[in-house]
DNA sequence: AATGAATGAGAGTTCATTCAT
DNA sequence: TATGAATGAACTCTCATTCAT
């Protein structure tokens, strides 16, 4: 059977047509077998870099499955469509700053060491395929499926940012602590990926200064007017 | 089973496509009417703002020529390609962000007007179209001659954001003044980018917090270890 | 008075859409002054160049008028369409090739001269546009009233090689004068031609050979089976 | 007022266009099943029908692809541009011409019938797709990589030439074998052309007065002044 | 399950032609 | 008359996706 798009047949909007695929479970069918789960994470792999290399618009799902050594057919076997792949590599990235977030935070380990944690973690995560986080965050587009796991990795994102801000901030920092949070944070993963774009990602330079910021941003002694 | 698409319905996308064309020179043809030169000022501001929107995959050449109120063909009259097109929109976002850099290095005014300059400059440059810089800095692809004016600005805005940290910096601040100009630069684009996206550039909280963490950068007594 | 284009209509291909212009007289208006005259000239004189330089595909209305120093619109104004263009350079074409006919016809010079005037005529007028004749006379596509002006010039170049085969023939040649008429004029436009491309045309050797080539072929017994 | 044109609504016929892709390597893959060598097949079939047929300018992608009976996608799948069709094409043509140059040079065979295998040859070659010889070795444009083919295949030509010429001839002929070679080849072409193009490939009278025309061409006794 | 040939909507771009100035 | 800016149908080519094998 086939599927028949009658979508601009009854309202006439112009061209600006495009295949933003039907929302459906992310995966298309659950591994089963170690060796799918295997042909899995190796097209995941793939996504990820070229993804992070190229960008999203170049990054062609035929491409995905070659490098990843795979059919295309393969691929859509575990993937309806290039949004869900995208979306898996997504989640994916998302739990992983996510624990990064959750270690800075952790009142266990001392103040000094959060700091870095939290500077060191962004620095890590944003490593192995440097323009990854910036194409999945702003660049690749989102059907309403994925924007509701958006959704929630902003809030846990949010939330994580405050709880930072307010357990390692000292003196009596910045009245409105939601925004000041949100702005180190913003802050912060503009000058990873800018650190990243340049290559100083491994520079020890760049984490100190980085560090120096993150400090002096929980440090402060009032907002400025 | 089979499904249909009502995602356009709704509003459609354009298609995302990556082609990039070869190096021409910018502009086809100089404007010898005073009608060309608005036709020229109408589709430059149709493509940044779409570019903005949609980012670089999502612009299509003739939605942009249809926002703008002219035919393709016109389009191609003056740009002869979608690149260099973008190149145009590019140069006059350069052009304004290193104009917010100057200003906030003249030591002619006070040295906390210079802060709130820069911020408030990278805020209002922001504002119009608000992803169209990450959009223009990093994900519309360029040629070999954008590659030029590329590097061109980079080095501008280096330079600027040196003088602004120096001029403007308070203490024994960061030994590593080039690479702390770098980061905190890098660091109130992100929050600012991080803004418009959440549609806070307009929100004095945010203000005064950004103001806030330049400020502390620029204050701090030495570099974290 | 405009019209429309029922050539085509009575039998129906597919897609195939052109603009085939439709069947006007040649030129618009009928040059008054002697500016018009000029203007017309050096239209016409680019054509010829750029026809035979790229051919009829890569031939634009704007690249002649830009090479004849004119603007697209005064091309408009003189030559209804580009078919019309191009019917005009056939015709100045095919006068002067039936021009060289005449010439070897003529019984008032000896005949090692008229063999000889048919060569050196062919020669010169590919020389000038050297493709230009071939793209005439079968790359360009005819309208309905080239057709019949191309009709027109058939018959008078097939009558033309008759009389040059039977005026300068020798013993008892072809039987079957008409089509031997016809190959031997073929024959010589193809080596022409041929040696237009190579850039043969202004060799000595090659206007001896192709003498040779004629003569021998008037000059022939009987025709082999 | 304006000219309104109906006739592509009707049938029309194709736009004349130019553009020359970049070079690329003729096949874009190769193929693995069958089912892949019967779409190739039948492509360069329609191709080459097409082709004879509108020329270069007049050919389509689309139409070839539609004609063969496959998507446009097939066509490109195997073709990187139409430039790579056409050459695929012209290889088939040069290597059925080098052929008929080989079996009218062969010694073992009597020679009246090899200068019968030459004429016969040349028209069989044109038969298929009349126009598509002149259209491959003139019309159709060539990238730098289809330019080495095509010298390739005129040094071959020429000296298939030469060699016939000199197999062949009788008497004291020609000084300059070279040139007469090549003349006499351009002009058989030409002629057969020319043939082809009037629908006389098949008449007999015109293969009689051809084969004449070489006979007497390579039985010349001296060559004139 | 896996493969890869086939599909076709849609994007970028050209150029013959019109018409306001 | 002359100009050249504007128009848009038609063309080449891509890539997400399907489906026969």
């Amino acid at each position: 059977m086939k599927c028949e798009y009658f979508a601009h047949i009854i309202h006439g909007e112009p061209r600006l047509t495009t295949r933003i695929p039907k929302p459906t479970s992310t995966m298309r069918k659950a591994p089963r077998q170690a060796r799918s789960r295997a042909t899995i994470e190796v097209i995941l792999e793939s996504a990820a870099r070229i993804l992070g290399e190229r960008g999203w618009a170049a990054t062609t799902t035929n491409a995905v499955a070659e490098t990843a050594g795979v059919s295309i057919g393969s691929l859509y076997q575990y993937f309806p469509n290039k949004l869900a792949l995208v979306e898996a590599v997504r989640r994916r990235h998302f739990d992983e700053v996510l624990a990064v977030l959750r270690a800075s935070t952790d009142t266990a380990t001392p103040r000094a060491r959060r700091i870095a944690a939290f500077v060191d973690g962004m620095i890590t995560v944003h490593r192995r395929f440097p323009a990854a986080h910036r194409v999945l965050l702003e660049e690749a587009p989102r059907d309403a499926a994925s924007e509701a796991t958006h959704r929630r990795f902003e809030m846990e994102y949010r939330k994580g940012c405050d709880a930072f801000f307010i357990v390692n901030r000292r003196g009596n920092a910045a009245v409105d602590a939601e925004i000041a949070a949100q702005v180190l944070a913003a802050a912060v993963a503009g000058a990873v990926h800018d650190a990243a774009r340049l290559g100083l990602l491994a520079s020890p330079p760049f984490r100190r200064e980085l560090i120096a910021l993150v400090e002096s941003s929980l440090t402060r002694r009032r907002a400025a007017g």
